[in-house]
DNA sequence: CTCTGAAACTGTAACGATATAGTTTGTTTG
DNA sequence: CAAACAAACTATATCGTTACAGTTTCAGAG
């Protein structure tokens, strides 16, 4: 009895500085540390007065749970981990995604974190560290692949998680995607509208599951609004703004040149308009040009350009949402979601 | 004795799934936990072979201290906070930000959290939060002010902490910085070059510390080569993109608008851009402008626009260093870097 | 042969939280 | 009135690591 008393006059007494823990609060009420934790978990075997008064000197003293503590004893981290590509920089998708993801978690217990990897062949690196060393309750990823690795493990592992993409493996997960089909059969059809017929699709890299959307839409679109499609492989929404500027240039001089382009990501627009505008093509006049975009940059400089917003930050919302959900233990085919093309007004 | 040897069975044997801890290896090694803690941290009263034995050990079954562990005993979090605002989209500051620090951590034991602020007048709160909750072992902050408080309350605490700007308290405390005050000097000059007289400045808002610099810059500038200030105090570079666009029509209308203009960023110059061309007014002839740019977008879409590039991912790499450097007790003096304009070639 | 000291190793407690298995008190019941 | 039970509270052990204060062993000194 002394020497609790004795041990809780330390940690009361300190006070001014030291932070405040369970064993604070256990002398301050007159407690053990396990009621007072049992207490603030509403644990049903605490009396209601105690509650009030454990919760009351709590908040008064602004007690707030040892993180490492818990996460020892419990194995609980309260991170979710956002694991992106470096390269996803070109596209300057990182931005808004974390910022979408932060306003989420903000409301919560649950801290951010952003584990990166190289190249597209390491993308499972980061994913085994989590799952090996516990380092996150949950998993962002992107990029997602038809057949994926990262979401086949972390399925396996029964590990929560939420991919900013869909896959094509028959296992519900929880995602978030773009209707990148929509977008491109829309796209198809506003370049048709504008008497355009032989079109190009300035597509993803082939191995993400996004290209087949996009192709399909693009392709569907042909098919119903009866143009066709002239190839364009040599560069993707990957390659350098360089490289798909010299492509396009190459592309533009040859015979049977396109007079239409969609654009799956908005800074490829930019590469295509500078190679359209130094092979002399006037837009909305040679040529169309439709682009997704998730800034408004394009859209200022450009207006000449057709272009469908895509909400990155949106998209960050409804992941860490979906994490989380995915966490507190709801079915994963509850936690599917689709944002479609916003189309924006032509100036 | 034959507790010791059944608890280390349990740890080792549980193998295949279960993580290795120190237990594990000291079970592996016949030697106890405390041997097996200081043989990896090559401790001097350990033997020689015995370190050698330890780490093999350590290194075959993938030994990774337990995060959690350590930080609880030592306080050591080995995490690095990013403290950002939610405002900062506006320019995509954060991703080439959040790349650069990542690829520096990358190569360490640190992690990197965002901790996210919403308003200016909040930007207090995450630094008390990680102050107050030991949630990190060094913080990166970015839109410092001249007299900041948050630096003065990490100074106070000597808590280890990098800045993205100058502060002018007269303490020393790392920093990575772009030379504001040379870009807008430069700019001037270039203006000026092109015969340009009259010239505006769309600066920062006034409270943040690269404000006065820019401004410095800009009015040596107007002295130095003979030109003349025309204010422009109605928007400024964390203004919407919309607001900034009404601002300068209204300008470009009213007499004696200018005929320089100096932005001091690329999404202003964007809106820029496109009020001068609402108005009628050709780039290049009625009128010039020099933006700083982070990205390469004005450059292609806009080549008339005279820019000078700030390497953000270099920056971060700079600030994360300077954390961890700061973290391992080198004094501050020798952690504040300068980066400098670098001239975009003029197509 | 004892003593000293250095080298090499180890047991114990503690960091803050919680799961588990209690204890205490008082009330109900047969 | 004893037995049974529920309500309210608590001691103990544990998660993995490290600081601290030992212990053991052996070589060399006296």
């Amino acid at each position: 009895m002394k020497n609790r008393l004795s041990e809780g006059a330390r940690a009361a007494s300190a006070g001014t500085n030291e932070r405040p823990t369970l064993k604070t609060i256990a002398f301050m009420t007159g407690l053990g540390i396990t009621t007072v934790s049992r207490a603030l978990k509403d644990a049903p075997d605490i009396g209601t007065e105690t509650k009030e008064r454990v919760r009351l000197v709590a908040a008064q003293i602004g007690y707030q749970p040892n993180r490492a503590g818990v996460r020892l004893r419990t194995g609980k981290t309260n991170v979710i981990s956002l694991i992106l590509s470096l390269e996803e920089e070109i596209m300057g998708l990182t931005s808004p995604m974390v910022i979408g993801i932060s306003e989420v978690l903000a409301a919560t217990q649950y801290h951010l974190v952003v584990t990166p990897y190289r190249a597209q062949g390491n993308a499972l690196d980061p994913v085994r560290y989590v799952l090996e060393t516990g380092a996150a309750d949950g998993v962002i990823i992107s990029r997602t692949e038809p057949k994926d690795p990262r979401v086949a493990l972390m399925m396996e592992r029964n590990f929560p998680f939420a991919t900013h993409g869909r896959t094509e493996m028959g296992l519900a997960h929880p995602y978030h995607d773009f209707d990148n089909e929509r977008f491109a059969y829309e796209a198809v059809r506003k370049l048709v509208e504008k008497g355009r017929k032989r079109l190009v699709l300035l597509q993803p890299p082939p191995y993400l599951t996004f290209y087949l959307h996009m192709r399909a839409g693009f392709e569907r679109g042909i098919r119903d609004f009866g143009a066709t499609a002239v190839p364009f492989n040599e560069v993707n929404l990957d390659s350098s703004l360089v490289d798909i500027r010299r492509a396009a240039e190459n592309l533009m001089r040859a015979p049977n040149a396109p007079d239409g382009i969609v654009s799956g990501s908005g800074s490829g627009a930019v590469a295509l308009v500078a190679a359209l505008e130094a092979e002399g093509l006037k837009l909305g006049t040679h040529i169309d040009l439709v682009s997704k975009e998730s800034h408004m940059l394009l859209q200022w400089l450009r207006p000449e350009v057709m272009t469908m917003r895509e909400d990155i930050r949106l998209a960050g919302h409804e992941l860490a949402k979906a994490v989380i959900a995915r966490i507190e233990g709801r079915p994963p085919e509850e936690l599917q979601t689709l944002s479609y093309p916003i189309p924006t007004d032509q100036g």
